[in-house]
DNA sequence: ACTTGGCACTCAAGAATTGCGAGTGCTAAT
DNA sequence: ATTAGCACTCGCAATTCTTGAGTGCCAAGT
């Protein structure tokens, strides 16, 4: 009974700092909300809820606001995700279909998120370590100079220019094509460096060194930056909170544009359901004063990549963890289509 | 004579307010700079300059700012390009040499553009409107669906999903693919419309339906969206003149946000030479306290897209027009390179 | 053993006041 | 045309004052 109502008093006050962005105190919390008790007894709940750490006060003579670990409790115990709206789920529908390719695709995905959530979305194009090739092609610019482009069964792709020292004829790159095609088609990214070990040995010794060089960029395309890119969109947003609160603006557009910190937060999303991390816990800098909500997306059933949002630690969670979560829903459906 | 004293006040005033960001009074003046007179002189010739709208007053008892008149006067008579630094010029080259893709010459382009200028870099990708088509795949992905690709000779890359309705055999997927590739490969995308009209009638029959599904995608890759695609890029530094001076950042993020507002941004570069709007100058709302330096790149003399600069009116314009000149130019050779 | 009314205490934030000084415009002298 | 002198303006920073929301604690009540 005790700990219950310690547990409504924190909650109330994570939801009503979330919606007013002031300080709470005992006196506006008994009135907002349904406790049935007087404010002395709120108080003593609260010098509890300080101690334990999950609550703070900026000064003595103002209403406490809660600590990252009252989020974190808030957001653990939350009774459950709220179910979208019907017109939002239309919207989501409306927003995301009709997509030509892939880039459409993530880029229609990331202003929605955005404008639902009302907050900065991010979303990774799907990794390439857990798709297969779905194509090659090895095209002769010049006598000197290929280009390569891989094409992932997730629709993504990739391509590179080869120069090669020794001029290579329209034929022998035609040969090396059909052979890349057999070879590759179908396979995992992930199996290509075994697959294409002994892909040289078997060309024709005149043109070895043209397909050392294609190998290596095939592998290179295949295995490094996986993972690195990343749509970011509602940067607006964060002009929105910046006015009132004090959230330095600068240091998180800085972290948004360094590629290592997206990794880190877009990577290390947990499989299945939605990480919410707050605060301190995203373990970047410039971010120390946000929370990142993401979950992971994928078609077929396996997971390609993550989506997410960073917004002030006291956004909504209700509505930034159902949002995200349909959104990734609906991306995954519309992959499946395409 | 007194005609040329007051553009040396003039410019003295925007250079000052340029450093400092700091109203300028008359007495500052002429310590800073050697102007031979006294600081009553000035101010005469300030309160002429008044009078004919390039500088303005925020109150009674301060100094004076350049209004939006000012700077394009400012701007209208720069001495000449100021020359890069050494050390600048090797930095350049250095962080765009060694690009795998035209995605990373875009990418790296807009991250070196914001550091070298410290502002908001906008990078276009090379429009289709004056390239002509490198090469042309189709990709039969299931056997009711194609995928197909367009590739520009500056390296820009399009994709696209075919549904078709009846299934369709590998064997007529080559066909057409090798049909298409006899008809586009090396014609200017302008001239598609007009290539591809006869296209579906000379196709057998039984493909028909695909051949047409396959013509307008090709089209609409070809005509529609050419110069969508914009990089942006150090949005951080919007956040430092957001700091001190009143530049409201909300409604810059919001501007950026919108395609069109970036079209006409990149779109209205006069050929040749940089373009500078000033202020209002940009006829977009949220950018009324911004200006905009732009300039055109292109490979093998043509010009292809826009690349440019967003910073606050009163940014040090000198070093603005010569980088994003610097840059256009390095692109334009690596491109050249490509 | 909890709850509650009462009460003294704290302290940030806003309003009001003041002094300072940078900067101006004007005038009269050079 | 230029300049020194001077009275005037007015934003800004510093200072002080006031207010009131909110707290912690205690003693009384259930």
């Amino acid at each position: 009974m005790l700990e219950d109502r310690r547990l409504a008093v924190l909650r109330a006050i994570v939801e009503d700092y979330v919606t007013t962005h002031e300080p709470v105190g005992s006196k506006a919390l008994v009135e907002r909300h349904s406790l049935g008790v007087s404010p002395a007894t709120i108080r003593n709940d609260m010098a509890a809820l300080e101690e334990e750490g999950y609550i703070a006060q900026p000064h003595t003579s103002a209403g406490r606001i809660p600590t990252d670990l009252g989020y974190r409790h808030f957001v653990d115990r939350l009774s459950g995700v709220k179910p979208l709206a019907a017109g939002e789920r239309r919207a989501i529908e409306r927003f995301l279909s009709g997509s030509v390719d892939l880039d459409d695709v993530m880029v229609r995905t990331v202003r929605l998120l955005a404008q639902v959530t009302r907050q900065i979305a991010l979303v990774q194009y799907p990794s390439l370590t857990r798709s297969s090739v779905r194509h090659v092609e090895l095209i002769a610019v010049s006598t000197t100079r290929l280009l390569l482009i891989l094409i992932a069964d997730s629709g993504r792709l990739e391509q590179r220019n080869i120069d090669i020292n020794q001029p290579i004829s329209d034929q022998s790159v035609s040969d090396m094509r059909a052979r890349l095609l057999g070879e590759v088609v179908g396979q995992a990214f992930s199996s290509l460096p075994g697959i294409m070990e002994n892909f040289t040995e078997q060309c024709d010794p005149q043109i070895r060194p043209a397909a050392v060089a294609v190998v290596a960029t095939l592998l290179d395309a295949a295995t490094e930056h996986l993972d690195e890119r990343i749509v970011i969109g509602g940067t607006a947003h964060l002009a929105r909170y910046g006015e009132e609160f004090p959230i330095a603006i600068q240091p998180v557009l800085e972290a948004l544009e360094e590629q290592v910190v997206l990794m880190r937060l877009m990577g290390e999303s947990t499989m299945g359901g939605v990480t919410v991390r707050i605060g301190q816990e995203t373990e970047v800098e410039g971010l120390s004063s946000t929370s990142v909500v993401t979950t992971r997306y994928g078609r077929h059933g396996q997971e390609l990549a993550s989506l997410g949002i960073v917004g002030p630690t006291h956004m909504d969670y209700q509505n930034a963890i159902s949002s995200v979560q349909a959104v990734a829903q609906y991306v995954t459906r519309i992959l499946e289509e395409q």
